[in-house]
DNA sequence: TCTAATGGCGAACACCGTTCGCGTCAAGTA
DNA sequence: TACTTGACGCGAACGGTGTTCGCCATTAGA
């Protein structure tokens, strides 16, 4: 039997014999390494500068978990956890399942590009478990064939991540441009407009004429547009209509 | 001005001087790189993995590229230049829009895991414009007005992206498991499909209960259903109708 | 108080991307 | 043809990475 990603125990389970210090628990590092991402990025996150964060070497760490993989799947399942779906109401299915997509989306936003980890992953984690429940509820409370509801939430979640890591993505090139959001998220826009417009219209005519529509709309604002997509794109699998 | 990511040009246009073995040229490194990434995955693309392709050492490449982000944008837009798009036709523009969409899910997947070189970048290369140009024809062809045209291509492209990047994980793990494919995803779909169906129902109901649906279903008819939900979604902007 | 074993972690291994500067080789000039 | 010059290939090194091994200190039990 192929071995399944979800293995919830640690190796050892060390009793709490640190004297001072941070007691350094499986809870503890995947804490100290969502810190990090947050304020760091994913690429940030190593074995080393999670130890770091214990005034420790990396070779502590594996006492509490197997590789960095299950590090970063642990940490995606703890983000899970902060997300808290609602009660299905069949009346408000559509708008429940983009509320719930919303949350999600603002849970991984929250957590920089984390999102990277999670599309690399199928996730089995109990708190991923508990969305995905959620919203399978929810879509079969509105009539939604399980068949289809299944899907649709692979979809919809596979949306989420990646337009989370790609909105991180733009983030990390502003921070890398030293703050100042605004001014220079505008900045970068002006550019590609002026990129797309400067191109050879007979070799890209609707991209050259269209260059202002390529470029404009903000971030969420294409995140919602997209989900609408998918959203809109459901009702007809619905039994009720 | 914030530097725009697509830079045609090499650094230093070093004349062919290399006399036997293969010549060094930027295109000949792209080349190589896909040899790579589609043999072995795109972790396997380091620098001195592809300088090892021309029998020296890693700083020789950088003559001919900057770094290696740069590296991975040139092999995925040359994978873009595989994508050849159909003339618009207004009549059957739902159709050609998703022709075109697995036509280049098809060359992402046909290269292993570049799609995730992909989902990093904001594309910008000839090829990957040439792309997203006949894909906004098709749509301005269709009726839908050029800001939903742009928009919906983006979110399109993003969910190619993401599905092809995703596809990749589970041949990886297949070609890790040695071989057998069939089998072997069947086997896993069979672990899957245990783990949901033996989760306590009194927390996972719906999931438990629907474990089947929730595995069910090929790769491929899971990219057309989310496909399908997208372009279905964009019906509604078409002004005829 | 002595023994045994358990868990923390320093050091090492084999990789990574990138930079620096040396030495070679080809082209240009006399 | 011989010499000079400059550019380009690339070896070596730097500071990082994930992971493993085995020593040592500490703690629990006798």
């Amino acid at each position: 039997m192929s071995e399944l990603p979800w293995r919830p125990g640690s190796i050892r389970r060390p009793k709490p014999v640190r004297t001072a210090k941070i007691p350094l628990t499986r809870a503890e590092i995947v804490r100290a390494g969502l810190r990090i991402v947050q304020r760091e990025g994913i690429d940030a996150v190593s074995m080393r500068r999670v130890a770091a964060e214990f005034e420790t070497g990396p070779s502590s760490l594996y006492a509490h978990v197997t590789n960095k993989d299950e590090l970063l799947q642990l940490m995606f399942d703890e983000v899970c956890g902060m997300v808290t779906p609602q009660e299905p109401d069949p009346a408000r299915w559509k708008d429940q399942v983009k509320e719930l997509a919303r949350t999600a989306h603002q849970a991984l936003v929250d957590h920089n590009d984390l999102a990277r980890a999670a599309l690399a992953t199928i996730p089995t984690g109990p708190n991923a478990l508990r969305i995905s429940n959620a919203m399978m509820g929810i879509m079969l409370s509105g009539g939604v064939p399980a068949k289809m509801a299944a899907w649709a939430m692979d979809r919809i979640f596979l949306y989420i991540t990646a337009d989370a890591y790609e909105y991180s993505i733009w983030r990390t090139e502003v921070v890398d441009a030293g703050g100042q959001k605004e001014s220079y998220i505008a900045q970068l826009g002006e550019d590609l407009v002026a990129y797309f417009a400067q191109l050879p219209p007979e070799k890209y005519p609707y991209i050259q004429k269209n260059a202002e529509a390529m470029v404009g709309g903000g971030i969420e604002a294409r995140f919602e547009f997209g989900l609408e997509m998918l959203v809109d794109g459901l009702d007809k699998y619905t039994s009720e209509s």
